[in-house]
Order: C-alpha cells, then sequence, then structure tokens
DNA sequence: GAGGGTCGTTGACATGAATCAAGCTACGGC
DNA sequence: GCCGTAGCTTGATTCATGTCAACGACCCTC
C-alpha cells in the first residue's frame, strides 16, 4: 500500500487539513485529491515575510492553513493601501494571470499548503466543481471590498477602527453580533499595518483605540490582546 | 424556417450584441445562445432608475449594451459610496445569491438584454465555458475594486478626481496613455455621483474640477463634455 | 545593566476637506 | 414672461485628521 495515500483514498497530507472541507480542495475528487496532493507541499512563513511580490512572476498558488495574509498595493511615492486579507482556509493566488499587480505578505506567522500554478490549473479544465468552487470565493472577496470600500469612503476615523475590530471579531466567531458574551482575540495587525488597512495614520488609529479603552468598550493587553466588553457598543460605533 | 433564428444559426436578437463577442454570451455555443435568447428581452432603463434594489430579490440577470450603470451601497444613516461602474457589455448580477445587498443604478439611459436567473444557471451547469467567463468577469471586478480602495483610502481629493477622469477616459478608449491626442467624452455621472464614488462632497469634486480647468488640463462645456487637453499632466496629477 | 531598535502613545500644531451659505445657469410648467 | 427646481460653483468658516515631536515599554545583544 501506498505511504502518501491514506486508507481511505484521502492523501496523508490533506487528512486533517481545513482546507479539504472549506476551502477549494473540498471541490476536489478522491483522484484529483491524490493528484495534486503529489506535488504539493506544506510550509511556513514568518510574519512579514513576502509570499507574493509585486509585479512578480507567480508560478503558485497556496492554501492559508493558518495565519493571516495581507493583500496590499503600492503608490509610486510609497503610500500603502491594504486591500484583503486572507485568512484560513482561504486560497492565495490569482488565476489565469501572469503578473500579480499585488502583494502578499504573511501579516501573523502562517502556514501553507503550496502547488504549482499549472497543476490546478490542469484539474479546473478538467473538473468543474473546482472552478466554481473558485468564482465562489472570488465573488466572496468582491463583496468584502466593496464593503471596505463604503468603510474607506464614507466612514470616520472612529467608525474605521470600531469596523475594523468587529471584521476581526467576526472572523474568529461569525455569529458575534449585538447580546453576546464579551469576545477575545490576538490583533493580527500591527498598528501600522491597521492603519494601512483603513486609510488613516498609525497615530489616529492609536488614539481611537485609546478612545475605545477609555469610554470602556473594549480593553487592550500588551498592545494586541483585545478584549471587547460591549458588543452593542461597538456594533453602533462602527457607522454599520 | 423559424424567423427568431438566424440563418447562421445565431439568434436574430443576438446577431449584432457586442456581448456576443466580448460579453458572457461569447461563451456559448450556437445551442445555448439559442436557448437563452428565447427566453431573453431587450429593453431601456432611463437615467436614475432602479435595476436591482438593496435587499431585493433579483430573478434576472442582464447584459449591458449600452450606458453605465452604478453599483453602490448605503450606511443607515444616507451615507452612500459607490462600489463600482459598469459599463457595456458587462454582466449585471450577483451569481449564486438570492438576495442583493448592492443597489444597481442607471447612472445614464441604458439598454439591457436580460434573463431569468434560472436559464443562466441551468447553461452554466451544462457548459463549463460560461462559469470560465464569468469568473474572469469577477476577477476584474475584484482587481478594480482593489485599485479603487488604493484611490479611496490613500489618494488626495484632487488626485481622486483626476483618477476618475482617466478611469472613464481609458474606458473609452484603452489606450489613453500619456504621449495621446487630447480626448473627448461625456461625464457618465453627475457631480453627487462623482462624490460619492470618489468618498467627497460635491463642493470638494466641483472645487478640483475648477482647479484642473484654470490649469489649463482639462475643458468642460455644459457641465459634463469633458476635454483633456494634457493627458500627461492628468496622469500625473492622478497619484497612480 | 547599558545601549539601541521597534512599536505604540500622547501632545501641540497645521491643514485639507467638510460644512454652511449664497448665488448662478439651464430647463420645464403655466 | 415669470416662477420653481435641479445641478453646479464659489466663498467663508469649522473641524477632523495629518504632521511633527517627544517619550515610554519592551526586547535583544553584548
Amino acid at each position: 500500500m501506498r505511504e502518501d495515500i491514506h486508507s481511505t483514498g484521502i492523501p496523508v497530507l490533506c487528512a486533517s487539513c481545513e482546507a479539504r472541507h472549506k476551502g477549494v480542495c473540498g471541490a476536489l475528487g478522491p483522484d484529483d485529491l491524490v493528484a495534486l496532493a503529489k506535488v504539493s507541499y506544506k510550509h511556513k512563513a514568518r510574519s512579514g515575510s513576502e509570499l507574493v511580490g509585486d509585479a512578480e512572476e507567480v508560478e503558485s498558488y497556496s492554501n492559508i492553513l493558518s495565519g493571516v495574509v495581507k493583500l496590499s498595493k503600492t503608490l509610486s511615492d510609497g503610500r500603502q493601501q491594504i486591500v484583503g486579507l486572507q485568512f484560513a482556509p482561504d486560497f492565495l493566488g490569482r488565476p489565469f494571470k501572469v503578473e500579480s499587480e499585488i502583494n502578499a505578505e504573511a501579516a501573523t506567522d502562517v502556514s501553507l499548503c503550496s502547488f504549482p500554478k499549472a497543476a490546478l490549473e490542469r484539474i479546473m479544465n478538467q473538473s468543474q466543481g473546482l472552478e466554481h468552487r473558485l468564482l465562489q470565493q472570488t465573488l466572496k472577496e468582491l463583496d468584502e471590498a466593496r464593503e471596505w470600500m463604503v468603510t474607506l469612503g464614507r466612514k470616520t476615523a472612529a467608525e474605521k477602527v470600531a469596523s475594523f475590530l468587529l471584521l476581526i471579531a467576526r472572523n474568529i466567531d461569525p455569529a458575534v453580533g449585538p447580546d453576546k458574551a464579551a469576545i477575545q482575540f490576538e490583533l493580527p495587525l500591527t498598528r501600522t499595518d491597521i492603519a494601512d488597512f483603513l486609510g488613516l495614520t498609525i497615530e489616529t488609529v492609536s488614539r481611537q483605540l485609546t478612545k475605545l479603552r477609555t469610554d470602556g468598550i473594549i480593553t487592550i493587553e500588551h498592545n494586541r490582546l483585545v478584549t471587547v466588553e460591549n458588543m452593542d457598543r461597538l456594533v453602533a460605533r462602527s457607522g454599520a
């Protein structure tokens, strides 16, 4: 019996992988999964390391297994904007484009499962399910991007910071909302990243976080560990 | 011989349709095209009319044949943000979602070719090409949305207005850029819409347009007809 | 434990864009 | 002709956020 294939027909590599259920691999039948697993490799990247360079040729796609990846764009004079955050088990990569105009960087330590562009594209041509799954994820990202455009274009600094905390809180627990117990999480971004995500300066982010703290809506320990004490009031401040 | 089918096998309705080449219908074989044409109808909508209501159930998709459609989102207190502009021959609609969280409104007079949601989804299940085409358009919209996020989050009012003019100019003539002759176009949006697209007020938009005028970069006739006299300088002001 | 680096906070001040207000032009109705 | 309205421009003023600067907490190295 082959060692790289589980007795159930599922590759060992994939056996406990979240992407096999909720990620793009969920669209694959056993044969495709085995084929893809053969050319895949899991690896880790430290916070801050560049995963996909701006204007760099990309030869592989990845599933994010853990951690947070930030997607950013930079103007010629250095101004930066984070245009998306990706969490496990999101798919990372831009199908059908040789060159990326976007920079992907590990915001936290991340672990990835990568595979060659060609391998995925071959499977995509054969089985419709995969392309369907990719369309679903792309539509979800588009919805998120448009939602964030409202935040960037029309919300105040205070509302932006509250919206960001809500975004992270909801990612931890999608059911989060008014009438929920206090929720605690580690911020996956530095103040600089938060500022770049919100279109603000770090000073303004810091001041707004301080305001939320002194108003008793959140507490912050060690700069990163946030506890939302009053979800209702946080939602109210997010502008929604 | 059937009247609704052209002698070449192409439905009469589709014979001179741009969407058949550059739009989603380009992915359809003759049989699918005939099937879809049978349940399609062309119609017009006046500027300002609502095409897809916020939180409204959508039962049809459309191709935009001419004109400009604006996609917008509104906060509970009425602040509005335009999150996308769509031009012919774009596909209009959000696959796989019963309810839209987005409002689509005719920014100019538009003509559309609409068909029932179910008809398109049936074809999509049968032929892979259509889903591929939709994925392509969705990825393009995602790229555009992210590009605009940089504009919203990191550019000054002056750069935003210049970027908007460039966006429209490039839609008229994609080859537009430095070293090109003067280009003229009709603005598809009112000042209010431009402001909602750029995350500004109408006063600021007006002042920035005046500045571009007095600096000799553009001329404006009848409030809507813009001539870009100096493309290089417009590009330089867009921040890029 | 001294020095140096990164990250975050806070304060004083400057400024770009919003707000408030007035008026202009084009257009349609009567 | 006169009036009312919608869309746009311009000016005066206010205010939110950016900029500049100082400092504190933490961590690493030596």
